[in-house]
DNA sequence: TTTACATGGTTGCATAAACAACTATATGCC
DNA sequence: GGCATATAGTTGTTTATGCAACCATGTAAA
């Protein structure tokens, strides 16, 4: 039997993730106590363009781990409620550029300061140690999987 | 500063589930390969039936923290492709208990199988010290949240 | 330059999640 | 018994995912 055999009732919740479950569900939570009116897919989507504005949906689509449908959708939708605009490369006319709307800009530190506090809340009794190891597992499957 | 400060780059992939959504359509794949025509969310529901058949859709609500409604949809899925039968209690008649059919119970070795096959796909190269601290800290997670 | 192939993005369809509002049954208390 | 409340499940709506098929643009090779 190979190494790391799951004892009973333990498998389920690591494949398919009780915890990160929780956490999506606690940072909504979150964002709509503070009046922040996003979901956490688009909230997914503003964080990488708050590290790098104007990104390709390619890009975003690799950095959220994302398929191309939905990566299309979720910027339809942002578009929509104006957080963020297409804009044609100029370079290549296959390339949709994607930039954050002034409105989108003022979202980020509230919503990265709520970020923040819901992992705290996540984290409550867990060792700095215990969370590096965990969080190099999950690289680890990630790496494994993708 | 709180001590669980992640740092840059980290948080996302902690909150997001990186590593389950990918072990999710792993799974999801392997299923599909070996011919198991369910979803996994379907077998998210089977799995917990199969530990003891005849639940009721509020104990699936809290073994599969999924809310009232996706159980009552995945039920209606599940009973569509004839893999579980919806029975209503007789001592108590708001509730169904949800029964699996001789098909579902077919598929449980296979499915469970092809779980622990996956789960060694995603766990390769991490030792069982660091699963186990892993599973902790997702389980305190889960346990802050829920 | 034409053809084949790769890449970036969109659309359609089925499944699922989150939330609120709803129905039906059960329970506890006056 | 009758009323308030709790519990079990369903329905409607919006958002999101996964997959396949598709269109447009770019690239490279014959």
């Amino acid at each position: 039997m190979p190494n790391n055999q799951f004892k009973k009732g333990e498998l389920y919740s690591f494949i398919t993730g009780k915890a990160s479950t929780a956490m999506s569900r606690r940072l909504q939570k979150n964002f709509k106590q503070a009046g922040v009116e996003i979901t956490i897919e688009q909230w997914s989507v503003l964080y990488h363009l708050w590290k790098a504005d104007g990104m390709s949906q390619q890009q975003l689509c690799d950095a959220t781990f994302k398929d191309k449908p939905s990566i299309t959708r979720l910027v339809d939708n942002l578009e929509k409620i104006n957080l963020v605009k297409r804009v044609a490369s100029k370079d290549d006319r296959r390339i949709n550029l994607i930039f954050l709307t002034p409105e989108a800009q003022t979202l980020q530190e509230k919503s990265m300061d709520l970020a923040n506090q819901t992992l705290n809340e996540a984290l409550k009794g867990v060792t700095n140690g215990q969370v590096e190891i965990a969080k190099e597992v999950l690289q680890m499957v990630y790496e494994n999987l993708k």
